[in-house]
DNA sequence: GTAAACATGTAACAAGTTACATGATTGC
DNA sequence: GCAATCATGTAACTTGTTACATGTTTAC
C-alpha cells in the first residue's frame, strides 16, 4: 500500500512514458487529447505524480535545456516501471464508481418543471451526438489509415479499442437523452 | 459558492428527502440501493452532508426516540431546500470527468499479456451482464406491475428512465468487452 | 453464541479541482 | 500590443474512501 505508482494516474503515466520518454508538459498534452477521453488529469495532478513516480522508482528524469524555453524535464520509465505496469494491465479492472449526474437528475425529474427538463436532455444529447460525431470520425481515419481491424498490431488494436468504448458509450447515451426528452415532451 | 446543497450529494439526498423524510440511516439505505447505481454515497459522507445541509437551513431534523434502539434523527425537507433542488434538477448537467479504468486498461493492453488481457475483458464482461441481467428483471417488474411506460406518473417515470440508463450502459458495456477480449484472443 | 441489521458519528488519508504564480517565445 | 503555446510548479479546497468507534436488538 501506498506505493509509487498505486494510484490508476500513475499507471497512466507509466503506460504513456513506456512508449516514449516525455516531459511532464508532453504527458499533459497526451492525457488531454487520447488519454483524456477515458482518464482526465490536469498538469496540477500530473507533475507531483511524476515526482511520485520518480521517488519510487518507477522513472527517471533528465533536464534538457532548450534554446530560450525554460528547461525541460524527461521523464524516462525504468525496469521496475514497465514491469509494474505491464503487471497492472492485466489486473481486474476496478468497476467505476458511478456517478452520473445526468441519470441523477433523470431520477429527480419529477421534481423540475417538465418542458425545462426535456430540453435540459435534449441539450444534453446534442453534447453526447457531438461527441460521436468526432469519434466516428476518428474511426474512419483509422479505418483509412490503418486498415481492417483484424490487421491491426496491438499498439493500433489498444487505441482503436478505447476509441470503440468512446463511440459506444456516447451513441448509447445520446440515444437515452433523446428518449427521455422524448418522454417528457409526452409525445 | 460553498453554500449548502451545492454538491452533487447534497442534492441527491434532497431529493430523496422531497418524496418523504427520512433517517440518515434511511438515506444511507436509498444511496446504496437505487440511488446508487448512478449516485455512490457511503455513510461517513451522507451524515455531515445531513449536518451541512442544517447548518445550509434545506432540511431540519427532530429526534425520534425508539423503544430499545438508539434514537432516530428524522430529517425534513424545508421550502428552501425544496425549492434548491427543483431548480438544480433541470439546470444543465455536468459531463462525468470520464475516468473509466478498463477503457484505460483497453488503451494500454498492448503492455500486456494476450490471454492474462483477454480472460480479464472476458471477466468484466461477465459482471456487467450480471448486472444487466438485474436491471431487466427489474425493468420486466415495473412494466407487469405498472402498465405501459407512457402512461407512468412523473415519479415512476423518474424511476424507470434512470433504470433504462443503466440497461443501455450496461449492455454497451458487456458488448464492448466481449469484443475486445474476442479480438486479443484472436480469432 | 454470533452474525446481521439498526443507528450515528469521527479521523486519516487519497484523489481531484481551481486558483495562484512565473516567465519566455511565437504568431497574428 | 495580445493571445496562445511552451514549461513547471504550489496552495487551498472539495470530494470520496477506508478505517476507527460504539452500542442495541433480532433472527438463526
Amino acid at each position: 500500500m501506498g506505493r509509487a505508482g498505486d494510484s490508476v494516474l500513475g499507471f497512466a503515466i507509466l503506460g504513456l512514458l513506456a512508449e516514449a520518454s516525455l516531459s511532464g508538459y508532453d504527458v499533459k498534452l497526451r492525457m488531454a487529447e487520447p488519454v483524456g477521453f477515458f482518464w482526465r488529469a490536469s498538469h496540477s495532478q500530473i507533475y507531483p505524480e511524476l515526482a511520485k513516480l520518480e521517488a519510487g522508482g518507477m522513472v527517471v528524469h533528465k533536464a534538457v535545456p532548450q534554446s530560450g524555453k525554460p528547461d525541460k524535464k524527461v521523464y524516462e520509465i525504468t525496469a521496475d516501471g514497465l514491469l509494474a505496469v505491464r503487471e497492472w494491465v492485466s489486473l481486474p479492472a476496478r468497476l467505476g464508481p458511478t456517478r452520473d449526474e445526468a441519470t441523477l437528475k433523470a431520477y429527480l425529474s419529477w421534481l423540475g418543471e417538465r418542458g425545462e427538463m426535456a430540453e435540459m436532455f435534449r441539450e444534453l444529447g446534442r453534447k453526447h451526438e457531438g461527441q460521436l460525431e468526432k469519434y466516428e470520425e476518428t474511426e474512419r481515419w483509422m479505418l483509412r489509415e490503418w486498415g481492417e481491424p483484424e490487421e491491426f498490431g496491438a499498439r493500433r488494436f489498444a487505441n482503436y479499442a478505447a476509441l470503440r468504448r468512446g463511440i459506444g458509450f456516447e451513441r448509447e447515451y445520446a440515444e437515452w437523452c433523446r428518449w427521455v426528452a422524448e418522454k417528457l415532451e409526452g409525445r
